[in-house]
DNA sequence: ACCTGAACACCGTTCAAGT
DNA sequence: ACCTGAACACCGTTCAAGT
């Protein structure tokens, strides 16, 4: 049921549905298997033919990177300080954790800056609101989103859990290590996250 | 001046010559550009022949994490609390900026827990010693070590600075942007970084 | 035990050609 | 404006062969 636009037929390929198949591609294979080429044939058309719609394989990765940040849900502007910078961490931890094997990419790009405008605006507003300089607003936010960064590359893959197999391989040689085993061997994502979180939402709320 | 060894010739590659000069690939050419037919070109010798010494590619990328990540300094045990963690923190940061384009190799991949057994050792014992439960213990280091690699990717070349080209795009739709503008514009990564430690420090000291 | 080189099944991307 | 396909210069890795 083609319509009646003018056009000889319709596009098939659009950049949303190129991103689109891109992340489904990555959610599925991992990032590592990501090729133009495979994208294409799950898309049914020839390689170059992406070409005409994404700038190469780095912008396809960016866009795909992009799609996942707009994602996250930006909390009402209204409610107060603490419980919005806790909204906003716990849904950018949400959309990475939707897209384990994708979430690399938001994790590790350096992003054009407006992608990420509305989260950063939901979390300097009410910082500002609540009287912060606006330098120290964005310290605050740096090290807040440092923090999440290293937590989700922990949790989504990548970063040292430093459980592994530590198991009694030290003893004499690394007698702290040894006592700490049992805690060092299991990882509760969700425990860290709320600890370091707390304590960094702490420090922001004191002065 | 080939010594009396009763071997035919001695063994032109090994391991670590093959993973120092994979890290000084990195360090000139980026990661994107490691591949194995150039790094047997830099050695002179068949691409097949690394293969005697390194599991492929993918093992010669851990070998390369492994050889920074060895070359952290590890404090003296004796020092107190903080200071201890400080020295690691700021000995960890230095390893990185050290290889900026080599750093994600350590930061974005799972280690075998043993390669950084003498730093979280050089860590836990302190934490310990000043009397943390092990598993408060842990879940400070771990807080620590996520800010750090969140940071340094920053630092080294991911992750954004939300610096970018923030200019004056936003006004109206965010207006808190606008206002931090000058702050966003510009990444004082030295302060970034002692701004965020000694919000972890002072949380560690305090109970 | 180590090194080699040919061969295989892939890549990203340029370019000229089609509609 | 969009799609195609051949071609180019690369990849990582297997395998059989050399010493």
């Amino acid at each position: 049921m083609t319509s009646r636009r003018g056009r000889p037929s319709q596009a098939v390929l659009t950049r949303e549905r190129i991103l689109l198949a891109g992340l489904a591609l990555v959610d599925e294979d991992g990032l590592a298997a990501v090729s133009m080429r495979k994208l294409a044939r799950r898309l049914g058309v020839d390689p170059m033919s992406l070409y005409n719609h994404v700038d190469g394989k780095d912008a396809l990765l960016d866009g795909i990177a992009e799609v996942l940040v707009a994602s996250i849900p930006v909390p009402p502007a209204k409610a107060d300080l603490r419980e919005t910078m806790s909204a906003l961490a716990h849904g950018f931890r949400a959309a990475m954790l939707g897209h384990p094997r994708a979430a690399p990419l938001v994790l590790t790009r350096r992003l054009a800056s407006l992608t990420a405008l509305a989260p950063v605006e939901a979390v300097l507003a009410p910082l500002l609101a609540a009287g912060f300089p606006p330098e120290r607003a964005v310290h605050g936010l740096r090290a807040v989103l440092a923090f999440l960064i290293g937590t989700l590359m922990r949790e989504v893959e990548a970063a040292p859990t430093l459980g592994g197999s530590v198991q009694r391989v030290a003893d004499l040689s690394a007698p702290a290590v040894a006592a700490a085993a049992p805690y060092l061997a299991v990882c509760d994502h969700e425990a860290e996250f709320e600890f370091g979180l707390r304590i960094l939402l702490d420090a922001l709320d004191a002065p």
